[in-house]
DNA sequence: AAAGTAATCAACCGCAGCCTT
DNA sequence: CAAGGCTGCGGTTGATTACTT
C-alpha cells in the first residue's frame, strides 16, 4: 500500500489520472509529429509534465484512433476465451486478434468477467480445464453416497445374502469411473478392518464384464434384486440414482450396450466436466475482420460428434492390485492416449482430466483419509 | 439517505528482452 | 562482448462507480 496514485514523483513528474487538457496536447503533438520512437523525449518537447511511459500508456490504452470502447460482444468474448485457451495471459497477442481492443482492457475483461465466468463453470482459468477442487468436491458428495452403498454391502455381507447380486446391479449401472472410486474404497477397508470383511475386498472386474443387468430399480423386472430390496437398507431409489448419476462429470450409462452413444449436445450453462472440455475444443470462432482464427489446434472444419470415448476411462485396477500396478495402469493409458492424439482430442483432454486426478488423488492414504473426513462427520 | 461492499478500469510498477553504443 | 537505455508486457493497485443493505 502506499502508492501515491495523484501527484507528482520524487522528479516532480505528475502522475495518476490524465486531464481533458494534458489528453489534448499528447493528441495534438502526435497528430502533429507523430510519437515517433522516443516516448521519453516526447513529453518535454510535448510541453507536459509526464513520463514518457505514461504518454506511451495513455495514448495506447486511451488516446489512439480506433480504439473500441464499450461493452465485449458475445462474439469477442468467445474470441477472448478460445484465445486464452490457446495463448494465456498474452494479453497483447490476444489484443492482436480484437481489433479497436488494447491488451490492458482484454486483460481487465478478463480478471472481472470471464475469469469469474469460467470458475463458475467448474473450469480452471488458467488452464481451461476442469478444476481440481471442483472435482474433488463432486467426489466428496459421491463418497458420502458410497458410504451408504458400503453400508448395505456391510448388511449383505453379514447376512450371507447374495451380494453379488446387489453389486452387480449396482455396478453394471455405474461407469468406470465411479467402480474406481468403490474398488479403491473396499480394498482400503479390506486392508485396514480386522473385522471379517474379506469379501468386502471383491475383485470387481468379472462383474463389470457382465453386462447382462437391467435398470437400476428395485422393481424392475430384469433386475436380480427383488422388489423392495434397497428400500429394507436404507437405500432408496434417489440415493443409489444420485450414487450413480449425481456426479454430471460423468454420463449416466444406463444401457448395457453402449457401443453406438454419442454424447448429447452440450449446454454452455452445464457445469459439465466433460461437457466443458468437449464443448471448447469445437468452437470455431471468426475475428471482427473474418479472419479464421485457428483455436484449439485441431481441424475445425467439421464439427463430428463427440464418440463415447469421450468418456472412455482407464482400465480396472485389481482388487488386489498393488499401487505400483495401478501406476502402471495409467501411465499405459497415458502412453495409448498420447498414440491416439491425432484421433481423438476430446478423448485425450478427458482422459487427461481422468488420470490426473485419479494419479494424484488415488492413493490409499487419500482414501483413508476421505474415508476418515467422512466416518468423523455427526 | 447513508454506509458498506463489490465491480470496474485507468494507471502504475517492475521486469525481460531488444537495441544501441 | 558488455553495459546502459528504451520499449513492451503482464501483474497489481487504488480511485471511482454501481449496487446492496
Amino acid at each position: 500500500m502506499g502508492r501515491s496514485r495523484s501527484g507528482y514523483d520524487e522528479s516532480g513528474l505528475k502522475k495518476g489520472p490524465w486531464t481533458a487538457e494534458e489528453d489534448r496536447i499528447l493528441v495534438d503533438y502526435i497528430n502533429k509529429n507523430g510519437h515517433g520512437s522516443n516516448w521519453r523525449a516526447l513529453p518535454k518537447i510535448a510541453g507536459l509534465n509526464r513520463c514518457g511511459k505514461s504518454c506511451r500508456l495513455r495514448w495506447s490504452n486511451y488516446l489512439r484512433p480506433g480504439i473500441k470502447r464499450g461493452k465485449f460482444s458475445q462474439e469477442e468474448e468467445k474470441l477472448i476465451i478460445n484465445l486464452h485457451q490457446l495463448l494465456g495471459n498474452k494479453w497483447s497477442a490476444i489484443a492482436s486478434h480484437l481489433p479497436g481492443r488494447t491488451d490492458n482492457e482484454i486483460k481487465n475483461f478478463w480478471n472481472t468477467n470471464l475469469r469469474k465466468k469460467l470458475l463458475r463453470m467448474g473450469l480452471d482459468p488458467v488452464t481451461h480445464r476442469p478444476r481440481l477442487d471442483h472435482n474433488h468436491n463432486n467426489q466428496l458428495q459421491l463418497l458420502s453416497n458410497l458410504q451408504h452403498l458400503l453400508l448395505a454391502a456391510n448388511i449383505l455381507n453379514n447376512n450371507n445374502n447374495n451380494n453379488n447380486a446387489l453389486l452387480s446391479t449396482l455396478l453394471i449401472n455405474s461407469d468406470h469411473a465411479k467402480l474406481q472410486i468403490l474398488q479403491n474404497m473396499l480394498q482400503i477397508l479390506a486392508t485396514t478392518t480386522t473385522t471379517n470383511n474379506n469379501n468386502l475386498a471383491l475383485n470387481l472386474e468379472p462383474l463389470l464384464n457382465h453386462q447382462q443387468f437391467g435398470p437400476l430399480t428395485s422393481s424392475s423386472s430384469s433386475s436380480s434384486v427383488p422388489n423392495g430390496f434397497y428400500e429394507s437398507l436404507g437405500l432408496n431409489e434417489s440415493m443409489l440414482q444420485n450414487l450413480i448419476c449425481s456426479n454430471d462429470s460423468f454420463p449416466c450409462q444406463n444401457q448395457p450396450n453402449f457401443q453406438n452413444f454419442e454424447a448429447p449436445p452440450h449446454d454452455d450453462n452445464q457445469h459439465n466436466m466433460n461437457g466443458g472440455s468437449c464443448m471448447m475444443k469445437s468452437e470455431n470462432v471468426n475475428n471482427n475482420n473474418n479472419e479464421k482464427v485457428v483455436v484449439d489446434g485441431t481441424n475445425s472444419s467439421s464439427t463430428p460428434t463427440t464418440p463415447l470415448n469421450c468418456y472412455s476411462l482407464p482400465n480396472l485396477v485389481s482388487a488386489s492390485s498393488p499401487d505400483h500396478e495401478y501406476s502402471n495402469k495409467v501411465n499405459n493409458n497415458n502412453n495409448n492416449n498420447n498414440n491416439n492424439n491425432n484421433n481423438s482430442p476430446t478423448s485425450t483432454n478427458n482422459f487427461e482430466m481422468w488420470t490426473d486426478f485419479m494419479y494424484e488423488e488415488a492413493s490409499d492414504a487419500y482414501w483413508k483419509h476421505i474415508i476418515d473426513q467422512e466416518s468423523n462427520q455427526p
